[in-house]
RNA sequence: GUGAAUGUAGCUCAAUUGGUCAGAGCACCAGACUGUGGCUCUGGGGGUUGGGGGUUCGAGUCCCCUCAUUCACCCCA
């Protein structure tokens, strides 16, 4: 494979067989999200560089090593988006969307860029759909949007998804976290791995989700960020919990939780499935009130969760569950055409076909000119049910050989009557399509 | 960015220790007494063996580089 005809590393297509399946996720997002008194927003595929920088935090791996920035041709620092939250908050303050009333409740589907390597659910490209609940600062929104991520998941017939849950304080209570736990790593250093070496300085919360064995015997012993919340985190953080239960929603305490970025306050979850090896959060956020007035604006709390569609999508077909394939069309007008009358009837073919689309019927027709068998076998690979035949005889009566295909009967009727039984029709049959 | 494995037709894979080894199945196209699919049979198209360089009389097969894929790490959706 050449360069032009190979696509760029980390992307993805989705092919004609694959897209009914993505339509359905898209659709069923939205139509969950509409139960949910949420509207869709979408913001621009790159926003200046600064957003970033400000927003999600210069210290995170995003910022340091994962975006894909680039200057335009005014020489405007440009970044394509690597995830969803800063755009949307940027977009709360630039349109004053709090005037209307809060809270602002929004959710998106859009590409997401991080350039990373990729990995079994892992991509530079990948699709997200994320909610956002802005305005809010109490424990009812936390719940409202972690119900509204649970019941999604489970809504689509996916089992064992597994809430977890962390709260990592607020600017009151997490420097004195901070600084307990960086007191007690530091008496540990020699234990950690390299890179948590680096992170006690700049980053101390991440060494908490390192994998490295050596580093989570130490981490085992640290320091909980639950043990040190001031009395509203805490009160906060207890009060999820209870609101949780009493939707029925299962979680787990995760004290090692802690996200990636750097706008998290409080409340942190994610949501695992196995079955998708190392990259198992298949949805995942928490609460970012202190983002708005990091970006200049006024103080404005907010909570949300991104959750990545095409991993989502791997998910459900390593459980096997069922997803829409294209469906094929209701009929197709085959040509029955013997030597010179041949474009003729293939004319009145198009024409019969158009009669149908405008009928609102899916109407499939002969363009390759090719042998009535070869249409045939056609129709057939396509799962298409009926053929219409069309040849010198019915022409000539104003008639079809209607012909199912699954039935393998076959019959004459008029045009007038071919038009008319599938008029009736509501929506187009299922069938089977492609690889 | 780190480590490992892999890379032969659209797909799944063959090809003794480097020497007719560029193949098979599926798929595709076309035929099988000429207006009819699915089954069967026959025939056909399709690959500069990911790309580049090197060793050799000769490389898909050995060496180097590069690109890509997969898994793990890093991290995340």
């Amino acid at each position: 494979m050449g360069l032009i005809t190979t696509r760029p590393r980390g992307t993805e297509d989705v092919l004609p067989q694959d897209t009914a399946a993505w339509q359905f996720l898209v659709d069923a997002a939205r139509r969950h999200c509409s139960r949910f008194g949420y509207y869709e927003i979408r913001t621009p595929t790159f926003e200046h560089t600064e957003l970033y920088h400000r927003g999600v935090g210069e210290t995170t791996d995003i910022v340091e090593k994962e975006m894909y920035t680039f200057k335009d041709r005014g020489g405007r620092d440009i970044t394509l988006r690597p995830e969803g939250t800063a755009s949307v908050v940027r977009a709360f303050l630039e349109h004053s969307l709090g005037q209307a009333g809060l809270p602002v409740r929004v959710f998106y589907v859009e590409p997401m860029f991080r350039y990373e390597r990729p990995q079994g659910g892992r991509l530079r490209e990948h699709t997200q759909f994320g909610v956002e609940c802005i305005g809010a600062a109490g424990p009812l929104a936390d719940a409202e949007v972690i119900e509204l991520g649970y019941e999604f998941l489970t809504g689509l017939g996916l089992r064992n998804i597994e809430v977890q849950l962390n709260s990592i304080g607020c600017p009151v209570c997490r420097p004195g976290y901070r600084a307990a736990l960086v007191d007690y790593l530091r008496g540990h250093v020699d234990e950690l791995c390299e890179d948590c070496q680096a992170r006690l300085d700049r980053n101390p919360l991440r060494v908490l989700d390192c994998k490295r064995e050596g580093c989570r015997a130490v981490t085992a012993k640290a320091p909980r960020a639950t043990d040190y919340l001031c009395d509203d985190c805490r009160s906060h953080f207890d009060e999820v919990q209870q609101l949780l239960a009493s939707l029925g929603i299962p979680f787990t305490l995760n004290p090692r939780l802690v996200r990636g970025l750097d706008y998290y306050t409080r409340t942190v979850f994610e949501m695992v499935h196995g079955g998708l090896g190392a990259q198992n959060a298949v949805c995942s956020g928490g609460r970012y009130d202190g983002l708005a007035a990091e970006l200049g604006g006024p103080p404005t709390p907010g909570i949300g969760f991104g959750l990545g569609l095409e991993r989502l999508l791997l998910t459900l077909r390593n459980e096997r569950i069922p997803l829409p394939e294209p469906p094929a069309p209701d009929v197709m007008v085959a040509v029955a055409a013997e030597g010179p009358g041949a474009p003729e009837l293939q004319q009145k073919a198009m024409v019969l076909a158009r009669d149908l689309r405008r009928a609102g019927v899916a109407a499939d027709v002969d363009v390759m000119g090719r042998s009535l068998k070869a249409q045939l076998r056609y129709a057939n690979k396509q799962g298409i049910r009926y053929v219409a035949v069309l040849g010198e005889e019915e022409a000539a009566s104003g008639e079809v050989s209607l012909r199912d295909m699954t039935a393998g009967t076959q019959r004459r009727l008029s045009v007038a009557a071919l038009v008319d039984m599938f008029k009736g029709r509501r929506g187009p049959l299922a069938g089977k399509r492609g690889g």
